[in-house]
DNA sequence: CGCTCAATTATACACCATGTATAATCTCCT
DNA sequence: AGGAGATTATACATGGTGTATAATTGAGCG
C-alpha cells in the first residue's frame, strides 16, 4: 500500500457527507415527475457539485443508482422491520410489512419505476436490484420463521415464500394502484390478498 | 386532401410489408440478451433498411415500440383467447389463461423487460402500455362473465379483477421465475395461487 | 415505353448524455 | 507553510435521438 498522510482523519467524514449529498440529489432528482429528467449532470447540479466529482465519487451512473437504492431500502423501507417481531401473531406481522412496504413504495413510487427501467437496460444495475430484492425476501423468511407457518401446510414453505415476495413486490402495488390510485391506498386490497393467501377466511380486527 | 396518385392500389401493399419487416426487426433485437443492443439503428440495419426509414414510418423510438408491443399482445398473447370460451369451467378457462401468458412471457422475456424499461424513462410509450395492459384486464372479465364469479362471494367483483390481473401479469411470472427458472415453469405455481384466491382448496385433476 | 410521384436513401447537422483524460485549484491535515 | 487528496475546469471521444434536405429508386399509369 501507499503512504497515506490521511489515513481516517476528520477529511475523511467531510467526503462521506459530499458522498450522501450526492445520493441525496439523485434520490429527489429520481422522483421528480419528469421522466426524461434524471442525468448525471442533473445530480450533480442539485448536489452543488461538478459532474467529474459523481465520477469519482462512483464510476457510472449504474453504481450511484445501485448505492442510492442500497441507502433506500435499508434507511427507509425496512427500518421497521424489528418492530414487527413484537406484533402478535403472523397475520399481525405480516400487515404491519405490507404497510411499511406501502408507504416506502409511496413515497417513492417514481424513482422505483425509473429504477426498473434502468436496470431492465443496465446490467450491472440489474445485478445490484436483484441482490437488494433478497433483503424483502429475508424479511419474509425472518418474520415466518419467528411467528411459524400457518396452520394450513397444504403449500410448501418455499413455494410460500415465493408467493409472499411476488405480493409484497413494487410491481404488485404500482399495478393495483394504476394511474389514479396510489401505492398506499391499496395496502388493504394486499393484505386481504394474503389473507387469502394464508386460509384465514376474513379480516379478523379493524385496523388502521 | 391532396390528390393521390396512388390510392390504394398495390403499392400499399409493399409499404406495409416494410413497416412490418420493421417492426418483425424491432422485436428480434429486443429480444436479443444484449441489454444494451437496441437502437434505432440497429433495427433499421435488421430491417435491411435506412434509419430515415423508420422515422417515416413510425416518428419516434417510442411509437415504434408501442406498435411493436400492440401487434404482439392481440397476434401472439391473446390468439388463442376464443379456445378458451371452451373450457368446461372457470378453474380450467383460467388454467388456460395462465399458460398461454406463460409462454408467451417466456417466448419475449427479454422483450417485455426493454418494453418496461423503456416505457419508465418515455411517457409516450408508458400511455400506450397501460392501453395494452387493458386487453388483459378486459379478457379476464370477460372470462369472469362467462363463467360466472367463484362460488365464495366474499371478494368484490372488482377486487377480485385486479387480483387477477396482477397474479397474470409480466412481473408476477418474471419475479417468480428469477434468473433460474423460466416463465413457463413456474406456470403451476401461478395456477395453484388462483386457486387459492378463488378457495378451491387442491387441483381437481391432473393438467399439463 | 416513359413519365410521375411516393417512398426510400444519402448526407449533414444539432443536441444531449455517458464516460475518459488532464491540468489547475482548493482545502484539510500534519 | 507545505503536502496530498479531493474537487474543479476544460476538452474530447463516442453513440444515440431526432430534423432537414436533396438525390435516387421504382411501382403504377397513360
Amino acid at each position: 500500500m501507499t503512504p497515506r498522510p490521511y489515513p481516517k482523519g476528520e477529511r475523511k467524514h467531510l467526503v462521506d457527507a459530499g458522498r450522501d449529498k450526492i445520493i441525496a440529489a439523485a434520490s429527489e432528482v429520481l422522483n421528480l415527475d419528469d421522466l426524461s429528467a434524471f442525468s448525471l449532470d442533473a445530480v450533480a447540479r442539485r448536489a452543488g457539485v461538478t459532474r467529474m466529482t459523481v465520477y469519482n465519487h462512483f464510476g457510472s451512473k449504474g453504481v450511484l443508482l445501485g448505492e442510492v437504492f442500497d441507502l433506500l431500502v435499508e434507511r427507509d423501507a425496512f427500518s421497521g422491520m424489528p418492530a414487527l417481531f413484537e406484533a402478535k401473531d403472523l397475520g399481525a406481522a405480516l400487515d404491519g410489512l405490507v404497510g411499511m412496504l406501502g408507504r416506502f413504495y409511496d413515497d417513492n413510487r417514481q424513482l422505483m419505476l425509473k429504477m426498473v427501467g434502468v436496470a431492465g437496460l443496465d446490467p450491472d444495475l440489474d445485478k445490484v436490484l436483484l441482490e437488494k430484492n433478497q433483503r424483502r425476501r429475508r424479511g419474509i423468511e425472518a418474520i415466518l420463521g419467528k411467528f411459524g407457518a400457518p396452520k394450513k401446510p397444504a403449500v410448501e414453505r418455499s413455494e410460500l415464500v415465493n408467493t409472499l415476495d411476488v405480493l409484497l413486490s413494487f410491481h404488485t402495488f404500482n399495478s393495483l394502484a394504476g394511474p389514479d390510485r396510489t401505492p398506499a391506498q391499496v395496502v388493504p386490497h394486499v393484505r386481504r390478498m394474503i389473507r387469502g393467501i394464508l386460509g384465514e377466511r376474513s379480516a379478523p380486527a379493524r385496523r388502521r
